[in-house]
DNA sequence: GCCCTGCTGCCATAATATGAAATCAGATTC
DNA sequence: GAATCTGATTTCATATTATGGCAGCAGGGC
């Protein structure tokens, strides 16, 4: 098995451009403004850096500031640039058809994911044609070992153990919390072809996943179809785990 | 008339950072993928250099690169951002009833944006109940100088004209293409209230525009409501341009 | 009035980024 | 199959660039 993919050592030579990109990520839904002081105390830099590198940003339009209160906050130039990164993905133009597809013949809702960092994010999405069914959710971004995509994901990549912490945060009751409860799970995802993923993300989520591969059969992303857990019986999770597998093969038509 | 609001003077000291973000705005919809040397021939850096920065860019997901190829690309890093940076917007959870009001009462397509640069970034939309009616441009950009909520940022906000570069690219045959005959409109806009584009940014496609305020009197952003220039004659222009004024002073119930 | 907190500017220091050149890998041609 | 070319990656000496201590400043609270 090929591993072209990632594989991101940490590079030298570009500290300050790691750190304004740092900083940038220190934003959440949480916490969306932040003072100077504050941002310098989390990131653990230099007050005179931080302010310059921010400076820098804000000179891009990545970071805001409110006008009021001269907090920083995310820019709209960020709101561009993701777009304009979702919009260029060869990938999900790629597997856009596909997702329909899977949407109208099972009525649940499909999503393509690819990871970052230690979760998977949701690259592209077709709501299903059930009147419970979630949407708008492109762009978010779910723990890796809580997700059927996740899982997915950690057992046909070489590297996937390694992209998880050692912590495994608890979402639901059902989450799966140590990295012993993982590895079983994995060898039957490998056997199975698909993951499945029972109320463990939210309480009354299932979903079946399955990875995508390139011509060079590296993994390049994963498949879902999700829903009440009330629809999707085992026998229904089977269903759509094989035809998730068939999918996911179809986009590789040479084997 | 506060001007709180950007400024941004060029600053110094962050040179690398600076560099970094600059590569990530070279890729377009046009050029969705370049190769090391393409970048480097396009943003002016040596190769090393070049290489340097995208690694790292790399390591923290805001740059893909194809594995078949070897190509450089936008990476799902950038996408979480961008996402990130829409939800966690002040501006846009204030104005979002707002734009639903005014989509409802005129049965077209309202809109909130924020300069970006020298374009308008459309942050938010409402479609019309009209069945032409335009959605889905959350995040896209247009040319500040052809677009209504361009014209009336330009004409509110003192360093409007300076946003603008002399060399104005026409879209239309309508299309405002140098300064001079922008002039004049500007102090129209002024006098009226909201500005007006029929035709400029693209045939058939006509809006109307307004800015709103902070509490400090600063301009924050631009409200729209646009259609089929069949539908928005000059009266009916007027009365829309009126109603987002209205909608627009209410945001600020102080005075 | 005063003090206090948090943002911004300055500047000597050294750590960091830089780019020329060399190496390496993979295609393409002969 | 060897030779050549193109383009990506690594190395390394250099000086440019980022760093962070300190001081100055503005605004808000006491």
């Amino acid at each position: 098995m090929v591993s072209t993919m990632s594989e991101t050592r940490p590079p030298q030579g570009a500290q300050a451009a790691l750190r304004a990109i740092r900083l940038l990520k220190l934003f959440t839904i949480e916490r969306p403004e932040m003072s100077l002081a504050q941002i310098s105390k989390v990131s653990g830099l230099n007050k005179t850096t931080t302010h310059r590198l921010l400076r820098a940003l804000q000179s891009e339009s990545l970071i805001d500031r409110n006008s009021a209160t001269s907090a920083y906050s995310l820019g709209a130039g960020l709101m561009a640039l993701g777009v304009q990164a979702l919009a260029s993905s060869d990938l999900r133009r790629r597997v856009r058809p596909l997702l329909k597809t899977l949407a109208r013949e099972s009525g649940e809702t499909a999503t393509l994911e690819v990871p970052v960092e230690n979760s998977m994010l949701i690259l592209d999405e077709v709501a299903g044609s059930h009147v419970v069914a979630a949407a708008g959710n492109v762009g978010t971004r779910w723990p890796m070992h809580a997700t059927s995509t996740g899982k997915a994901w950690i057992a046909f990549e070489d590297s996937g153990m390694d992209r998880i912490g050692s912590e495994l945060q608890s979402l639901t009751a059902k989450t799966l919390t140590c990295r012993e409860t993982l590895e079983p799970q994995i060898s039957d995802i490998r056997r199975r072809g698909y993951a499945v993923s029972v109320d463990e993300l939210e309480d009354g989520f299932t979903a079946v996943a399955t990875v995508i591969r390139g011509v060079l059969g590296d993994v390049q992303g994963a498949l879902s179809i999700g829903g009440p857990t009330q629809r999707l019986s085992a026998a229904r999770r089977a269903e759509l785990g094989t035809s998730l597998c068939r999918a996911a093969a179809r986009l590789n038509p040479e084997f």
